[in-house]
DNA sequence: AGGAATAATACAAACGTTTGTACAAAGTTC
DNA sequence: GAACTTTGTACAAACGTTTGTATTATTCCT
């Protein structure tokens, strides 16, 4: 491996210049630099990031910590941000949660230790709160999050305009008539679901509909825990429910269908997420798009930027034929 | 932050001796060990990985190349090779190329500088050979490739079946009865579609059908390249397709629809991949299913264990509805 | 031209770890 | 008990870069 004291040498210079003129320092000499770039070049020079990293006491890599990678939501988000940061020089080191707490506390030690630049976070489900995100980082590593968010940590949060959006969802299911609307809630120590399920209960109210705790249902994410509390939910009387997710949704349609429930006239549903199969599904899905590309550039860019502030992005109902009772076709 | 020579100066060692005690070398007494592990906790003490990188030459991090990571394969490629990784000790660091070239360049470059143990690859559309990848790696980084390989390079590669696979997807569509039958082939540049296409032919031949090349359809990977390919294979007098990708075979599906055929009485196809959509969509696509999390795995397991050969990963063929025309109810 | 101000470079110390070699103390052998 | 091995530590250099300070070369001014 060549190093900056070979161009050095070979210039009868000092390594000092080399690395002051590769890295553009008005102290050395335009002729200098010309020269030092020349030689680099001839001798295939490459800095050795980790010896800079070493020195300057922080690295180019940007941690991304996330429950499963293969969740299109967050692939999603990883793919936004990496946009960004791969234009802006940084590169992108993953961690898995798995939902799990000791798994969240590990990823952060192993990016503390790898000298990261920061983190972009979205916690796992099985940690309520965000003490020991703070502990890892401290003071000295920025850290952004994103959908699931913490709001008494310091830093940028990204996130989706939930209880908007789950009123609109909620909203809409009024207007197509239905009576009786329940909600799969997800996780209540997750403030997006908070947001959503506040979403939903301020939309009945608003459309004069009392809201009864019966048919909230939480801790619904997968299929199965979806399927079971529809049942549930059919039990009390329910035509229609508004799911905090796409796949506890999936499980809910085939609990209605196995009640002989046709869908959209006698059930409806709208989920969240906007999962790729909601579309292609029979019958298509309703579902609460998030927009997660969207939200990993304004992770990235809060990173960059070094701004503090709660970042916004709007999510939008894209109705299709699992809640169109009405005829409508606005169909997405 | 707390150094090993901290821990040295509170127990009255060296810095040397704390470093062997805390990587278990044999040359320090257990009762030294016992004391600076002690005081390593007391102290709070976590090893500076960039310096131990610097030292040592090499990192923990494992660089991964994929095409773009939030398609679900190779997100879920990552996924297991992460499961496998993480507990060896390894953090995983990801690139994505766009299935363009000098992305990969990149990346391999960047992955380089940061003096990976090692890299899995799956190369872009746009690399036609592996010049850069033998280049940039040189022969102190140990490469896996997987799925998309270049054969001609050292290191070990993790594959499917593809010829097997293809071969059965296409004998599957001749039982049922199918005519004629084309292929939507993907990009020739990879040997994955390479070998899909010759089990594809193999199966055809071995059916006592002629292989006819007007409609083998190549560089067909997304649904508007697979719906146009499809269109000419209908005029071809096609009444069946197996296409390599599952996107092609989704436009395929609505192109033989706009030509107001059933499927699959009409016109049959199976797809490659087991994308999710395919089981939820209607009709349900047969897909030929890829095993992503296993072949990413096995990518890892080779990584560690430093072998040389080739892992053939085997497919699954799901037959469902899009090409179920005799009746057959072995859905999955 | 002599001195001050400025520009360009050299020097050297870090960053925190690992590891080869040297060294001292303890244990073994005849 | 002297010579020799074994065991445990200390010493010091190295990994390649960055950066504060010192030094030399150049320019500018009166």
């Amino acid at each position: 491996m060549v190093t900056i004291s070979d161009i050095a040498a070979a210039l009868g210079v000092t390594p000092s210049t080399v690395s002051r003129a590769l890295s553009g320092s008005p102290r050395v000499k335009e002729e200098t630099r010309i020269a030092v770039e020349r030689m680099a070049a001839e001798l295939g020079y490459e800095r050795n990031i980790v010896a800079s990293n070493l020195r300057k006491g922080r690295s180019d890599i940007v941690g991304i910590i996330v429950p499963r990678i293969h969740r299109e939501f967050f692939s999603n988000v990883i793919g936004g941000a990496e946009s960004i940061l791969e234009a802006a020089g940084y590169c992108v080191l993953i961690c898995q949660t798995h939902e799990r707490f000791e798994a969240e506390v590990k990823a952060l030690r192993t990016l503390r230790n790898n000298q990261v630049a920061g983190v972009l976070l979205s916690h796992a489900i099985g940690s309520d709160n965000g003490d020991h995100i703070r502990e890892a980082l401290g003071d000295r590593i920025p850290l952004v999050q994103f959908d699931r968010v913490f709001s008494d940590l310091p830093g940028a949060k990204v996130v989706s305009n939930n209880f908007e959006g789950a009123y609109a969802a909620t909203k809409h299911l009024v207007e197509q008539g239905y009576r009786r609307i329940g909600t799969l809630a997800g996780y209540m120590n997750s403030e997006a679901y908070v947001a959503r399920l506040e979403g939903y209960r301020q939309a009945l109210r608003d459309c004069g509909r009392e809201v009864d705790e019966s048919v909230v249902f939480i801790d619904t994410i997968v299929p199965e825990t979806g399927h079971e509390a529809c049942l549930k939910a059919l039990d009390a009387g329910c035509d229609a429910l508004y799911s905090a997710g796409d796949f506890s949704a999936l499980g809910a349609i085939e609990a209605a269908r196995s009640r002989g429930l046709r869908i959209p006239a006698d059930f409806g549903i709208v989920g969240t997420a906007n999962e790729s199969f909601t579309a292609l599904m029979t019958p298509s899905m309703s579902s609460l798009a998030l927009n997660p590309f969207e939200m990993g550039r304004q992770a990235a860019r809060a990173f960059l930027s070094g701004e503090e502030g709660t970042i916004v992005v709007p999510m939008e109902l894209k109705v299709r034929e699992s809640s169109s009772r009405m005829h409508q076709q606005n169909q997405t």
